[in-house]
DNA sequence: CCCAAGTTTGCAACCGGTTGCAAACGCGTA
DNA sequence: TACGCGTTTGCAACCGGTTGCAAACTTGGG
């Protein structure tokens, strides 16, 4: 159906090699090889096939992006960037989804089946396995935000979540509270035991006690209302340090439609800084990940594991900030 | 680098035919054969290549999803509903992020390059040559969340647009609203366009004038906000229809800050019925959007185009539902 | 036991490109 | 004009599968 090289070729009067070498940055070609070339290519609506080419060069311009969070705003955001940061390398995301699926093999399956180059495992929320099994199957991998872990050697683009943890500890303390709360993400996600592990060494570094634990069972406005609204039928706190930021507008609600006032009866503090916790409702202040450059240096990274599989290529960490908005009451210096 | 047929032939004792039809569905082997394979595929590791299969058969399991709305949470519901139904038929959506393209042909040329079978453009703020382009390229499309148009023969998967204006119109007239606005997405959109011209139809066919006119820039919490500012700075209104939950949103908030009380100062009815919109805080009274019949029947019909060519394939449109929460005053039977 | 019909198998060509290699070419110089 | 060197070109093999075709094998009936 498509137009292949060697009616190209006919048409310009020269060989396939020919052809095939005008199509392909860097080899050798006369100009006037290239134009006849160039001009029956057009004529005839020639495109190149990624799959032919693959097949013989055996290397795709195909990377996996795995991800399983899929009801979280943040993550269309992450999808976002991932797709446009890929796009200008030439490289091409092949997404999987897996919301419902609980078998790795599967997965690894389809991407070996589709060649890809590399694999990204863009989440937080999966058991470790997931990352390694990819690995196992001899395709370099990086897990973005993720565990930087002893356990396994796949290396890691994300924050430290301890210190994140900490920092959170700081902020809320710097600010008077004394009855604390955290509302963590699922409790099987490394990131909240990184992070509550963090928080709570900074507690009792400043002799204070941590208020109340709990945790959401999922990334979601629903769970972390909920979430809330057991907490606040138990006992009363004066901030909660929440584990997300969708997570924690789900609290917040909750604590408004007990009547509090935030940030006067109650603080939060968010995590992630998405584009939503700007919104006048919310006003959150958050702890920020720099999302843009943890995908930018996963990329990077992945790319480089791709074109030297025997280099070193180290796990990358970015610090986290706060983000001063309304849901706290500000430092006082007395 | 990767195992091939070969090796598993050698490993087999029988041909390479013979591995390749134990691999493929409903071709002719022997019981015995296909044992002796599989244990010899099992044992090397062997996944057969997508890559040298699309070459051989020249078809791929490639779908293209074209897209440009990744700033609105409500596509990572479209898109997490789509890679799962593709996912069940074996397809592969090959992702194309629009948002800083403004040429189709670099996105028509690459999806020519992976050879896809069919392409979705899921996006209604496209200009309509965007989509064209893909057909241009003798490649089947069809239009999700597009305009049911005359002008073009790509079959269209969506709703009545006009209908939905004229529901919106008649579902404020019932509840006594008199000084109506509406707050339409960006202007040049054929779904804004159809759906203010179908509110504009209803309400002079009861005789109702329209307040105000005006649009948001994009499809943005932002944009709605600052639209709404400038329309609450000119004149008061006591209702808005909005082309967008994420745009009424940020109209809300623009509403509240400036001391309004929804409902009973200012009624709000959305549209589309996004996850968020059943949130606390906003509790939207919205015009429902059957998005995941609209997905599923956008991939049969893809599905359809791509297997019988030839076939008829007729658009579908979907009917839009109220969905009654709170930011609008009830309807009173006086 | 033989034959016909139905299954299973292997051969070889093909899908649309890439690439090492050697031959052909172009050009400046002696 | 002949020579030498660097460039450009075409040949042919290869990437890892699929598939039409004919040969080989089963199976059952007469």
């Amino acid at each position: 159906m498509a137009v292949t090289l060697k009616e190209v070729a006919a048409k310009a009067g020269v060989s396939r090699s020919a052809v095939s070498r005008t199509f392909t940055a860097g080899a050798s070609v006369s100009a006037k090889t290239r134009r006849k070339v160039e001009e029956a290519a057009r004529e005839l609506g020639y495109t190149p096939s990624l799959i032919a080419r693959s097949l013989a060069t055996n290397r795709t311009k195909l990377i996996g992006l795995v991800a399983n969070n899929f009801q979280n705003p943040i993550f269309l955001e992450v999808f976002d960037l991932y797709t446009q940061a890929l796009q200008e390398r030439g490289l091409r995301p092949l997404i999987v989804n897996l919301t419902n699926e609980t078998d790795p093999d599967a997965s690894v399956q389809m991407l070996r089946q589709y060649r890809v180059g590399g694999v990204v495992v863009a989440t937080s929320t999966l058991p470790e396995d997931f990352a390694s099994a990819f690995a196992g199957a001899n395709v370099p991998v990086v897990h973005a935000f993720g565990r930087h872990g002893e356990t396994s050697n796949i290396p890691v683009v994300g924050i430290d979540n301890r210190a994140c943890g900490a920092l959170a500890a700081e902020t809320l303390l710097q600010r008077r509270y004394r009855s604390i709360a955290v509302l963590g993400g699922p409790q099987s996600a490394t990131s909240t035991i990184d992070r509550i592990a963090g928080f709570k060494d900074a507690m009792s570094a400043a002799g204070q006690p941590v208020a109340d634990i709990r945790f959401a069972t999922n990334y979601s406005y629903y769970a972390g209302r909920e979430a809330m609204h057991s907490l606040l039928s138990e006992k009363s706190v004066d901030a909660v340090f929440c584990g997300d930021d969708l997570i924690c507008m789900g609290a917040m609600d909750a604590a408004r439609s007990r009547g509090l006032n935030i940030p006067r009866d109650i603080g939060f503090l968010g995590f992630n800084d998405m584009d939503m916790a700007r919104w006048e409702a919310y006003a959150l202040t958050t702890i920020r990940q720099p999302t843009r450059d943890i995908i930018q240096a996963s990329i990077d990274l992945i790319a480089a594991m791709v074109s030297e599989p025997d280099g070193e290529h180290p796990s990358r960490l970015f610090d986290c900030t706060v983000v001063e908005r309304k849901t706290l009451k500000p430092v006082t210096n007395s």
